[in-house]
DNA sequence: GTCTATAATCCGATAGAC
DNA sequence: GTCTATCGGATTATAGAC
């Protein structure tokens, strides 16, 4: 007797699929609005950001660093001038100079939010995932669209200028980038010992699963013109990803 | 009683799986090499070549474009000076002015040829795959991991510089990508209809299956360091699109 | 056909007025 | 603190010698 098994992974997309946590839950666990980061960014950078009043500078900041994303995303971090940067930000060329102290550490201004922001959430999964390979699997993979839905422009800039960094920068990305393999392949790992993920090549399948969450932030407007909303392209990954590596039983 | 189905894509792997075409067979098939490439350049660009014989202007096509595409895959296109681009192929400012009238149309002479590759392999699939849409999915993700495995330099090149087109460039590029999906889409809809696939959206799992490509040739030094062959990154990716999709049957 | 030398423009960065 | 004006250098592209 043949046992149909469908591996209806779309099905996870209807109403009656698991639950799984919300964009607006994740942006009230953590704060990644352009003031909240570029106030970090002029705590961090104190030492080359001459303007004394807070408020003004982050105002500032902002204003840079908004336009900085729109125009590099567009064409490129370094066929941006600072020219063009200083009038569309509505500052001056000397403006822009008490900010920062050459275009390299407006760069890396903006790359070093991109890591601490990966670390600050990815590296921290709630402690009653522990033990529960299949939902911390699901953690990462929602918590990594979360965070790059909300932070888009940055995920985006730094993916395309990684390339051009200027060498320390390098090591860091690369660094960043394996570091959430290794958790990727960690959760694998672990699912297997339990017995609940059958998969025989636990680096090369963490290898495959990252460029299905890059294509959210890298094509964005692919999926935005689709109508796909964050959940639903969690929900349709998970599924994705599941439906290849669960090891199932049929009633 | 429970039936135990895994979903071991990574069977696929080992030698017992089923045989795909190799790389060499590809090859036999297509001449993607540097010069083949660029006597169609020539060809194409008989206009504003003024270099008289062929063979010379071939020979110094594939010189230029080679170091191009290293230098402009290390550090992006808009970053590599003619100058640089002079010493390093050997030739002199004016040399190169021979060859193309400007920066842009260099630029446009690879993008064409990409385009032009795209067309030529993956649009034409074999007619026996017109009523098998397993096989026929099976040849599109093959033949695209084989064309951009020989052509890796210049796919890479033309996904990171997309967003810097020059506007007829950009639309090009997206009408370009939009036809493999729609390829793809395709043999998943022939496969719904031909209960062999179950597959909820067929548009968006289109739209996650070519980002498992472009990985090939976009991170390429990642699965090289891995000692991952174009043979086994095509049963991977084959192995994990079908057990996400395929409708199986137990016995 | 290829080279050297140079024109015209644009770049990042700074000095000094206010 | 911000602006205007400007510096030295690098860029694309071209002209003219060989």
């Amino acid at each position: 007797m043949a046992v149909i098994v469908t591996t209806d992974y779309g099905a996870a997309m209807s109403s009656a699929s698991v639950q799984f946590r919300t964009l607006k839950a994740f942006r009230a666990e953590f704060d990644f609005s352009s003031e909240a980061i570029c106030s970090r960014i002029l705590e961090r950078h104190r030492g080359t950001i001459r303007t004394q009043k807070p408020h003004v500078a982050v105002a500032r900041l902002v204003r840079i660093i908004q336009t900085t994303l729109a125009l590099s995303n567009r064409q490129g971090f370094h066929s941006m001038s600072l020219r063009e940067l200083a009038t569309a930000s509505g500052l001056s060329m000397g403006a822009l100079y008490t900010y920062f102290d050459s275009k390299d550490t407006l760069l890396m201004m903006i790359l070093d939010e991109v890591w601490s922001a990966v670390s600050a959430t990815l590296g921290n999964p709630p402690e009653t995932l522990a033990e529960d390979p299949v939902r911390r699997l699901r953690w990462l993979l929602e918590t990594h669209v979360y965070l790059t839905e909300t932070m888009q422009p940055w995920f985006l800039f730094a993916y395309m200028e990684a390339k051009a960094f200027p060498k320390e920068g390098r090591e860091k990305a690369r660094r960043s980038e394996l570091a959430t393999e290794s958790l990727i392949a960690d959760a694998l790992a672990d699912g297997v010992r339990c017995g609940q993920f059958s998969v025989a090549n636990i680096e090369l399948t963490a290898a495959l699963i990252k460029p299905l969450l890059q294509d959210w932030y890298v094509k964005r407007g692919k999926y935005h013109r689709r109508g796909v909303s964050p959940e639903g392209y969690v929900q349709t990954v998970i599924s994705f990803v599941e439906s290849a590596i669960l090891l199932r039983t049929t009633r």
